[in-house]
DNA sequence: TAGATGACCGCCT
DNA sequence: TAGGCGGCCATCT
């Protein structure tokens, strides 16, 4: 462990707080996420943080989506990421999200 | 300390 | 318009 302890002013404590701020029904990109925190480029790293995410309860994560809309990746599968979404009334067509519609902006 | 990994993004063909 | 490749960045081993 000690893993997730970096958390605290850390990169990952930035991603997780940045993503705590989407809205039920809403969803964010990684990148928008990475641009909240500082980072424009750092979309990569971002996945990577909310991938080591151990609060689930207080960091909803299947709220970031790809830039393009579509689901993207999830620790315990996009399967369950979807669901989530699906119950918090965001439309997924297609396994993707209408950005447009649902894209939260964070700032 | 250095190399490898990954829930991504943008450009080129 | 669609698919593929390389680049970027933080964390882990």
């Amino acid at each position: 462990m000690g893993v997730a302890r970096r958390t605290g002013g850390t990169f990952t404590a930035r991603v997780h707080a940045a993503c705590a701020r989407i809205p039920r029904g809403k969803v964010a990109t990684y990148r928008e996420l990475a641009r909240a925190i500082g980072a424009p480029r750092a979309a990569r790293a971002v996945g990577n943080a909310l991938n080591r995410n151990e609060d689930m309860a207080h960091v909803p994560c299947h709220r970031v989506v790809l830039g393009d809309g579509r689901i993207g990746g999830y620790a315990l599968g996009s399967a369950k990421k979807a669901a989530r979404l699906k119950k918090e009334g965001v439309l997924i067509k297609n396994g993707r999200v209408d950005l447009g519609r649902f894209g939260y902006r964070l700032k």
